[in-house]
RNA sequence: GUGAGUGUAGCUCAGUUGGCAGAGCACCAGACUGUGGCUCUGGCUGUCGCGGGUUCAACCCCCGUCACUCACCCCA
């Protein structure tokens, strides 16, 4: 091979861009029906805004982002998640300013330099939604069932919704103290990773998979116990309002999220089973991002993001086959290509799907190809025909074939039904 | 970043103890006249990932390298 595409970059091809274009739709029609409009933003952005709204510390900042100086000397970083750019653009220009709360959604592609495996690409891409203006719990329970509505409607089966709180900058901090404490008592017990982590990041040993650290937090303190006031409220809001939608749910204490803006609520869709990359769409609440990023008031907003490729990959294969022709031109000799090809153009502007074969091939290599491109209807343009201002036209279904005059035939498929 | 596995025709893959690179599918052409599917016959296609080494001889053994896949880490 002399070319190839760049380390975990796929050129997505038909009939697979179909399914992405058919899911696409769908979210941009769920989207619809719960009033989240479309924002499009860069690529590019600059790098301190994901240094800050990610989390300096966090692995997509540390070692994940493509992240280049550009002619003008300025850091510049493809972006690796959606929500710090949208929350930006948001603050740039205040879109719906006064109108109460904000719903924009995105889909694209997000860029991390990580080691490429089953589900995980280094461009992949997330459709997403962020809506900004209220700390509602109602908000809240909307956004998770706009998600849970897309993600049952796309087929996916199996899969279960995770929630918890992770408190505010009220309440957190003394979690953490607590959580620190037990872990030091326990540093023995812990793995070789987990003992790393524990003073960066205690909340992530809570998520350890490794068999002794289980066993070892099995009675870790948790995060529910120490909400504040208003967060245990928040939270106990939004159960009641994903009760009251109809969408089935459990707690997590022990969920963490990869990202450091997240407060208070945050969710994951994961199917069991699935392995390291289990979770489908994930999301939270960010009531001061918006601050972190510069902005003048608070600004409560919460959002989640969907992993295409992970959802594709549970969707398995099937569907979405490529639309077959409407009718095929075929020609007893290479003399009648000019009319044949005369006649396609005039049948496709008309917003029929037509093609033929241009090379002149035998009568036989033309039907062959007529009938895989799953024409129904072949039109045959011949000498003999011709002579009589006539045409075959040939059902492809059943072999039967009449000779009708040739306008008659563009008629007939003119009025074939049109797509869309 | 760490570890393991796999790179052979357009696709899916065989290839024995090292001895002239194969199959199926696909594609092309035929099987009395100008007609598809089924069947039959014939035909085309290779940098055996790349670079070294060992050998009379390497797809096969050794070293290196790249890519892909999977797992770890982390994440959607």
């Amino acid at each position: 091979m002399t070319l190839a595409t760049v380390r975990g970059m796929k050129d997505i091809l038909p009939p697979e861009s179909e399914r992405w274009a058919a899911l696409e739709a769908s979210f941009r029609s769920h989207a619809g029906r719960y009033g989240f409009r479309e924002i499009r933003t860069p690529l590019l952005e600059r790098t301190e805004l994901f240094a800050r709204a990610v989390g300096e510390t966090t692995d997509i900042v540390e070692k994940e982002m493509y992240t280049f100086t550009d002619r003008s000397g300025e850091s510049l970083t493809v972006r690796p998640e959606g929500t710090a750019s949208v929350v930006r653009a948001f603050l740039d220009h205040r879109p719906g300013a006064g109108e109460g709360p904000v719903r924009l959604f995105y889909i694209g592609p997000m860029f991390r330099h990580e080691r490429p495996q089953k589900g995980r690409m280094r461009q992949f891409h997330q459709m997403g939604a962020e809506l900004f203006g209220t700390d509602a719990p109602y908000a809240d329970a909307e956004t998770i069932a706009f998600l849970h509505g897309f993600l049952v409607g796309a087929g996916l089966r199996g899969i279960s919704l995770e929630i918890n709180s992770l408190g505010d900058p009220e309440c957190r901090p003394a979690y953490h103290a607590r959580l620190t404490e037990y872990l030091a008592a326990r540093d023995a017990e812990l793995c070789d990773d987990c003992r790393r982590r524990r003073e960066r990041n205690p909340l992530r040993v809570l998520d350890c998979k490794a068999e002794r650290c289980v066993r070892a937090t099995a009675d870790a303190p948790s995060i529910l116990d120490f909400l504040c006031g208003p967060c245990r409220d928040h939270f106990a809001a939004v159960e009641g309002a994903l009760a009251s939608a109809g969408v089935p749910f459990s707690r997590n204490p022990r969920m963490v999220r990869g990202l450091d803006y997240y407060r208070r609520t945050t969710f994951e869709f994961v199917i069991p089973g699935m392995g390291a990359q289990n979770t489908v769409a994930a999301g939270g609440r960010y009531d001061g991002l918006a601050q972190l990023l510069g902005g003048k008031e608070r600004v409560p907003a919460i959002g989640f993001a969907i992993g295409v490729e992970r959802l594709l990959m549970l969707l398995g294969e099937g569907g979405a086959a490529s639309p077959p022709a409407d009718v095929f031109l075929v020609t007893t000799s290479s003399a009648l290509l000019p009319d044949a090809f005369r006649r396609k153009m005039e049948l496709v502007a008309a917003g029929v799907r037509a093609d033929m074969d241009y090379e002149g091939r035998s009568l036989k290599s033309q039907f062959r190809r007529a009938d895989r491109s799953g024409a129904k209807v072949v039109l045959v343009l011949g000498e003999e025909e011709g002579r009589r201002g006539a045409v075959g036209y040939r059902d492809m279904a059943n072999g039967i074939q009449e000779e009708i005059p040739a306008e008659e035939a563009m008629r007939r498929l003119r009025g074939v039904p049109k797509e869309g």
